[in-house]
DNA sequence: CGACACATGTAACACGTTACATGATTTG
DNA sequence: CAAATCATGTAACGTGTTACATGTGTCG
C-alpha cells in the first residue's frame, strides 16, 4: 500500500499527470526504490476505481490530470495520522533466513551470516558516500531533504542489521562452548508452545 | 518469497504435510509473522508447479506429505548462499510516509513522528518483555533460538527506526531555525537529479 | 527524415491473503 | 451424539511488477 498512498501524498500538492508522478516519487524517494512508469498507471486506475481519485480536464501541453477526491484527501491525512502498524510489517527475509537456517541440516549458519554481512557492508559503505555528497551540496528543501531522509533510513536499518548480525554469530558462539562437552540431544519431544506477539 | 524458501527450508528435514509446516514455521517465527494454514497450501501448489516439491506418499495417520525434489535442494542451497539483495527489500512505508510528509501541504510532520514514536515504543516495551521471558526458561535448542533472534531481529530494527525519528526530528529543528529569519522559497525552479543508487 | 525521449496505457502474471467448503477425528 | 479441533483444499481478490503497444513530439 505504500505506492497508493505515496501518490496520494504527491497529489496533494496539486492535480498532476502520470509520468510526473512518477518523476517526482523518484525524486522523494532518491531512487531507493525505483518505480516503474506503468505501475503509476495501474494504480492510479486502482485509485480512481476506488474514489479517491479522479481525471479531469489536462495540462496546456494536453497531459492527462489526476485530482484528489474528498475520499482521497481524508485517506491521506487518515495515513498520515495513524502509525505504521507492526503487525502490517512485511515478513523480512533475513530474519526468516537464519530463523530456518539454525540447526538445519547441512547448512552452515556462519556461511550465510558472513555472505550477509559482507553484502551489508558493501551497501554502507554505498549509502554513506551518497549521504555525504548530499549532505555536501545544502540539504536544504523538500525533495533534497526527503531524499536524505530515505537514505537515512537505510543506514540505520542496515547498521542495525549488521548488528543483529553480531548479536547472533556471538550467541550461537557461547551457545557452542557451552555444549561442546555434552552432544546435544537431536530432537526435542514436542514442538514448544508460540509465545503470543 | 519468503514464504515460498521457508517452506523449502523446513522440508529440508524430511517430508511433511501442509499443516504441520504452518507450526513449525510459526514455531520459529514466533508468531511475529503469523502465517494462515490456506497460505501453506497455495504455496505448496505452487512450489510443486515449478517442480521445486513434489506430493509422495502419506503419513502413518493418512496425511498428505511432500517432498523437496533435487530442484528444490538447489534453490534452497542457493537462497542460503547468496545474500538478501539490497534492491529487493520491500518499500519500507514509514519512510515514504516521512519522505512524502517533509514539507507537505497541511501536514505536521512532527505530529507523524510523534504519533510513530509512541507506537515503537510500545513495541519496544513488547518485545523486550518477551524476549526476558524467552531468555528466562532456557534459550536451548532450535525453535526456541530461531524464535529468540527473530524477537531481536525485531528489537533492533524497532530501535533503529526509534533513533532514525529523533535523527530526523533534529535535523528538521535545526533547519527550521536555520531559516526562521529569511521565509524559505517556496518551490525550487526544477527538480534536482536523482542520484544513482 | 530518422532516432530518441516523453507520455499513456494495457495485458499478463506472481505472490500474499482471506474466506469458505469439506472430511475426519477427538472429546465432553 | 454434538461440538470442537485438525487437516486439506480451493476460489477470489489485491497489490506489485514487468513487458509490450502506441502516439507525439523534438532535435541532429
Amino acid at each position: 500500500m505504500s505506492i497508493r498512498h505515496g501518490l496520494l501524498a504527491l497529489l496533494a500538492r496539486g492535480p498532476r499527470y502520470g509520468s510526473r508522478l512518477r518523476t517526482e516519487f523518484e525524486a522523494r524517494t532518491g531512487s531507493a526504490w525505483p518505480l516503474n512508469v506503468g505501475q503509476v498507471y495501474t494504480t492510479l486506475g486502482r485509485l480512481e476505481r476506488d474514489g479517491l481519485v479522479v481525471q479531469e480536464g489536462a495540462d496546456e501541453a494536453g497531459h492527462a490530470l489526476y485530482a484528489l477526491t474528498d475520499s482521497g484527501r481524508a485517506e491521506l491525512r487518515a495515513w498520515y495520522a495513524t502509525p505504521v502498524e507492526r503487525t502490517d510489517l512485511p515478513r523480512d527475509e533475513l530474519a526468516i533466513k537464519l530463523a530456518m537456517a539454525v540447526g538445519a541440516p547441512g547448512v552452515d549458519v556462519r556461511a550465510v551470516t558472513e555472505a550477509q554481512r559482507r553484502h551489508l557492508s558493501a551497501a554502507i559503505h554505498t549509502y554513506t558516500r551518497l549521504r555525504a555528497q548530499a549532505l555536501a551540496e545544502a540539504p536544504a528543501h523538500r525533495d533534497e531533504l526527503a531524499r536524505l531522509f530515505v537514505l537515512e533510513h537505510l543506514i540505520f536499518r542496515t547498521e542495525a542489521e549488521t548488528r543483529w548480525l553480531d548479536h547472533c554469530e556471538a550467541r550461537l558462539l557461547r551457545l557452542a562452548e557451552a555444549t561442546a562437552a555434552k552432544e546435544p540431544p537431536e530432537e526435542p519431544p514436542q514442538a514448544p508452545p508460540i509465545p503470543p506477539v
